[in-house]
DNA sequence: CCGAAAATGAAAGACGTCTATCAGATATGA
DNA sequence: TCATATCTGATAGACGTCTTTCATTTTCGG
C-alpha cells in the first residue's frame, strides 16, 4: 500500500520541475510541446490523480451550484426545493453553496432569460428542468463556453446540450403504469383515460408512450386524450366532461400534475358508490393523503431525493474536471396503500450526496 | 459569506494557545477543567467544525471499511460483492479502502468469529448482514469497544448492538407483495403459498408478517408456509410437494433465496398450461431471465446499490465522528416485466456516495 | 551573433489540521 | 519553601496543492 503519486512524483518521473508541471496540469504559462507530453506520460505512467481535498484546500474553493426549479401551483417542484434546501447541511465535509431560482413552469423565454443572467454570477454548475427550445439551447451553450457546468433533471433535452441528465427513464415509467393497470384488470377488457399537463412535456410524452406500447397488445382500449396543463381547475373540467361522455372508463392514468383536481372528481365518484383504477404520479402530502384514503390506487414517485443527490454529485464531477461516474439508475418507487413511507419532516431530511 | 472559523479562530476566542485546543478537541495531553470549557463554548458560539479534508490531509488517513458478506450459492450476495467492488473507483476524491470477507450464511457462530478476527486489523468500520445472536452481539460489542464503527445492512440487528442500519424494511416490502397480490387478484379468490429461507432470519420472517397482515382483511387464504433455507434443491422439492398437495394456489411468494428451485417448478406448470402469479425477491441474472421469459411475475428488489452507497456514506461519518445525516429512505424497486432496467454490466459500475 | 521572447527552475507562503517538542507557568503536597 | 506534577504557550514541520515571484536558460528571428 503506497502512497499515491503527487505532483512532486510526476515532476521526477517527467524530469522537469514542479514549476512545469503545474504550468501543464494547470493549464497556464506557456510550455514547449515537448515537456507538456512529457509530463502528461507521466501522469498516466504514474497514474496521478489529483488530490481534490488538498487542492480545494488551497484554493479555499467553494463550489456554487444554481438549480433552477419551475414555479407554479405544483406541490412536486415544491417538494424537491425542499429536498435542494435540505442538501445545504448535507455538505457538511465540504464547501457547497445552493442557490435555487424559480422560474415560470413551461416559459422556454423565461427560462432562457434566467440561464442568461446566471451567466453573470460565479456559478459552477447549474441545474435545470429540461426544456426543448432553442433559445433555451443557446443560453446553456453559452453557459458551459464559460466553463458551466449545465445538466439536465427529471426531464431531459437533447444529448448535446447538456453535460448529463439526471432522473427517470419516463417511457419505463409508462410502460410501469401500464402494467400495473394490466395487472389490476386481471385478464379483464377495460377503458383506460390518460391524463398528460401537455405532450409538448417530454417527460410527460414519453410516460403516455410507455403506456400505450404496453397496453397494445391487450384487450384494453383507450378513451381519448386529455390535456390538463397541469393545472387542477382545468383537470378537474375536463375529467368531469369525459367521464360524462363515456361511463366504460375503468381506469385513469395521469402523467402530469394538477392532481387535485382529478382527485375532488374521484372523491364524489367513490362517494356515489364506483371509482375507476387511479394512477397517478409524485408522492405529495395531497397525493398521499388520496392513497391513505382510497381515492387512488398507485403513486408512481420518481424519488426527487435520489435525483437531488445524484444532480449534486454530478455537478461536483463536472466542476472538478472529473470522469462522470455511472450512477445506479434512478428507479420510480411505486407506492400502494400499503407501503406507504413515513412520513418525513422536510426540515429534519438531510440527504446523501453519494 | 464569510470564512468558516478554524480552530485558531476558537483559540482566539477562547483566549487560549492553538495548543490547548488541540488538546480539547483531539483529547490528548490533560487541560485544565476551566480551559477545556472555554474551549467548548468557543467551538459552540462560532459554530466550528472541523475541515475533515485539511485533517485527513494532514495525517494522510485512508478510511478503512470491511464488508463481511454471506457466503453461499446466493446470487444475490454475489451482485453485492460486485457492488461494493465497484465502489472502489467511486473513492475518487477520497481515500477509501474497502475490504470484503466472506462467511458461511446464517452461520452465527462463523460470523462472531470473523468479527473477533477483524478486531486485530485496523479497520474504522465493519458492515454485516444482521443475525441475531449473542455470539454475535458480543463480538460486535468487542469491535466497537475498540472504537470501530459497526453497522447491520440488508437484515438489521436489536438497536443498541450496532450504530446504524441501511436497508429497506422488510415489513412493508412483505406488504408490498401482499397488496400486488391482491390487485392481480383483482377481488377474486385465492390461496397464497409463502416461502421463505428460515423464520429466524428476520428479514424474512418480517416480510411474511407484512404479507400476512395485508391479506389478513381479503378473501385470499393461505397454504402452509414452506421453509426452503434458500437452498435451491430442497425449495423445489417442498415446493413440488406443496403443489401436488394442493392444487388450488393462485399465488407464490417467495420472500427468501434459492429460487432457482421456484423457478424450475413453474417452468413445468408454465409449459403445462397454467402458471400461479409469482413474486419473488432480488434481482439476479437468473431471476431477470424468469421475468423476460414470463415465469415470474413481480421482482421486489431492494436496491443493494442504494444500500451501498449509504452504507459507506455512514461509516465515513462515523468515522469522522460527525452525527450522522437522516439519509433518504431506501424503498424497494419493483420490478415487473414492461419496467425491468437494462442490464448493467457490473464491471462498468461505479456508484455514488453520495 | 545579438536582442527579445519563450520556456524553465527554484522557492516561498498560503490553506487548516495534526503531531511533536520544549520551555515556562501554575498548582500540589510535603 | 522546595520538589514535583500538572498545565499552558510558542513554534515548527508535515500533508498536497495552488499561486506568485524572480532569476535563469533556451530558442529563434533578424
Amino acid at each position: 500500500m503506497k502512497r499515491a503519486p503527487t505532483l512532486v512524483d510526476v515532476a521526477t518521473r517527467a524530469g522537469v520541475s514542479y514549476a512545469t508541471v503545474d504550468r501543464v496540469v494547470n493549464g497556464r504559462g506557456s510550455v514547449a510541446e515537448k515537456s507538456r507530453a512529457s509530463v502528461l506520460q507521466a501522469v498516466a505512467d504514474l497514474g496521478y490523480i489529483r488530490n481534490v481535498a488538498a487542492a480545494n484546500l488551497a484554493q479555499r474553493r467553494i463550489y456554487r451550484f444554481c438549480f433552477i426549479i419551475p414555479e407554479g401551483t405544483n406541490a412536486f417542484f415544491d417538494r424537491v426545493c425542499d429536498i435542494v434546501r435540505a442538501m445545504h447541511p448535507s455538505a457538511g465535509t465540504d464547501p457547497v453553496q445552493l442557490v435555487i431560482e424559480r422560474v415560470a413552469a413551461f416559459d422556454p423565454a423565461a427560462l432562457a432569460a434566467c440561464l442568461t443572467a446566471l451567466a453573470e454570477r460565479p456559478f459552477d454548475g447549474v441545474a435545470l428542468v429540461g426544456l426543448s427550445d432553442a433559445g433555451v439551447d443557446d443560453a446553456i451553450g453559452a453557459l458551459r463556453d464559460k466553463g458551466v457546468a449545465v445538466l439536465t433533471m427529471i426531464s431531459d433535452m437533447p444529448t448535446p446540450a447538456r453535460d448529463a441528465y439526471v432522473g427517470i427513464d419516463n417511457v419505463t415509467a409508462g410502460r410501469t403504469a401500464g402494467a400495473l393497470i394490466v395487472l389490476s384488470h386481471g385478464g379483464r377488457a377495460g377503458r383506460v383515460l390518460p391524463i398528460v399537463g401537455a405532450l409538448s412535456a417530454r417527460d410527460h410524452a414519453d410516460r403516455l408512450s410507455g403506456l400505450r406500447e404496453t397496453l397494445a397488445p391487450t384487450d384494453l382500449t383507450f378513451a381519448p386524450l386529455i390535456e390538463g396543463l397541469d393545472r387542477h381547475e382545468v383537470v378537474e373540467a375536463r375529467l368531469r366532461a369525459a367521464l360524462a361522455a363515456d361511463r366504460s372508463i375503468t381506469a385513469i392514468y395521469s402523467a402530469g400534475a394538477g392532481n387535485a383536481g382529478l382527485i375532488r372528481v374521484v372523491a364524489e365518484m367513490s362517494e356515489a358508490g364506483r371509482r375507476p383504477i387511479v394512477m397517478i404520479h409524485e408522492l405529495t402530502p395531497r397525493s398521499r393523503a388520496a392513497l391513505e384514503d382510497g381515492l387512488i390506487d398507485v403513486i408512481i414517485d420518481q424519488r426527487p431525493e435520489d435525483e437531488v443527490a445524484g444532480t449534486l454529485t454530478l455537478l461536483r464531477c463536472l466542476a472538478d474536471r472529473r470522469p462522470l461516474p455511472q450512477l445506479p439508475q434512478i428507479v420510480p418507487a411505486i407506492y400502494l396503500r400499503e407501503n406507504l413511507p413515513a412520513a418525513v419532516d422536510p426540515a429534519l431530511l438531510k440527504g446523501s450526496a453519494a
